[in-house]
DNA sequence: AATTTTATTTATCACTCGATCACTTTAGCA
DNA sequence: TGCTAAAGTGATCGAGTGATAAATAAAATT
């Protein structure tokens, strides 16, 4: 037996129910195969992937075997799930401003976290990484790649200049580890505040500019650290 | 049909296949319960609290309506693991430690971490605490409260008394959150090292403290900022 | 206007899930 | 030893799951 006291609606035109007749509208298959996207994208980032198609269906006002139309089977459907969240989350711009020598290591950073933590820091994109980690550990892993290369050892690399230490590509782990220290307490602020939903006691200015004084802080002796113990093997 | 090719293994005693008989070693009801929370919380961690019962019951080496004879339904046993995971998390002697003013608060929080670490930062209770978190939020909210007031606000309070600050029990949220920044960090690198499986770069020793460093190179700016602001609304 | 194409639905299958009940087997006690 | 309470099993139910195939309806093409 259909769903029949929950009625599906299909995005009707305008000229809905003018005659009682239900008029179906349709969509092309790229704008169908977004929503769907967007639909499962919202329904995992709430339930976990091991929430039903049928629901994901409902959201979008289908038929659940519409979706076996655009995916052959679930794992594609969240495989394009994890690329469409993940390609959203990365703005090409940010790449641009951290590099910016006119401005400030510090500066860059701070203004670069805003933007990261306003565009990531939702329930939908924080619920969804997590759950993707949990279950699948490699999608994450490639993400956290990502953030070391263009975010952790950006940091590391344009303070050293900044500093007048030599230009050196290679980041040492133990340079990464304090630089990933900061990273994840923001994220984990993320999780505290839009995961678990404890309230916000604290505006994201003040946890930014925090959570980089306490790298700033430290930073330096760190780099020169490493810079010693390179130095006692080299010799 | 009963699952015929995957035999279920009583634990047998000793006398087991002696006659060809299957003979079924019982345990006590206490005994089980506490190996059903266990194998649960297992299955729990791996999984999520999706995971179904048939599989507990497969590691236990008993039959899935067994469950049920000890716990009314599946939530039940999800609550029983919960407790027994939490529980066992925390070790009241760390308490005491904390509060050792003998030695340096540095010193007793960097021992601290080694031993909350050490006990904590296992696959099994990282995951099993990001799925409670993403599946039911009160549960990791009622945890968070205890890491605030155990461990935080007990770093905030003895640090200020270390440093000859007045002995105020009171801990603003601005306060704490550079504490929760440096606690979150160290979550952070339990997620990346035991659910995302990246390799240890770095020895536990170094990570623990760095992450002290960086949390009382910043502290003491902290808190007497806190202090000039309260200073400024009792005036 | 007729015809082809394709988005969408209806109906359904095989399977897994949590849960229940009647039955069997073991352990402890009289 | 025999009886009883309780531990444990086997069979099964109803609801939900992902997935498939055939039928239908709207758009595109001719």
């Amino acid at each position: 037996m259909p769903d029949s006291d929950d009625q599906i609606l299909p995005e009707t035109g305008v000229s809905a129910a003018k005659t009682g007749t239900v008029k179906r509208r349709r969509k092309s298959s790229q704008q169908r195969m977004h929503d769907i996207i967007e639909a499962a994208a919202d329904h995992f980032a709430e339930v976990g992937f091991g929430g039903g198609t049928r629901d994901i269906a409902k959201r979008v006002g289908v038929t659940q075997p519409l979706l076996y139309r655009y995916f052959p089977d679930k794992d594609s459907l969240i495989e394009a799930v994890y690329r469409s969240v993940y390609l959203e989350s990365w703005d090409a711009e940010w790449d641009v401003g951290l590099q910016d020598r006119n401005l400030p290591v510090r500066t860059r950073f701070e203004r670069f976290y805003h933007a990261y933590t306003a565009a990531n820091f939702t329930p939908r994109w924080l619920r969804m990484s997590y759950f993707a980690g949990l279950r699948d550990a490699q999608i994450n892993q490639w993400y956290n790649h990502l953030v070391e290369e263009l975010i952790l050892k950006q940091l590391v690399r344009e303070h050293r200049i900044e500093l007048g230490m030599a230009d050196d590509a290679y980041v040492a782990p133990s340079e990464l580890e304090p630089a990933w220290q900061m990273h994840g307490g923001l994220l984990h602020y993320g999780w505290r505040r839009h995961v678990l939903n404890l309230p916000a006691s604290t505006d994201m200015t003040q946890v930014i500019g925090d959570a980089l004084d306490m790298y700033f802080g430290v930073a330096t002796s760190i780099y020169t650290r490493q810079a010693q113990r390179d130095a006692d093997i080299g010799q």
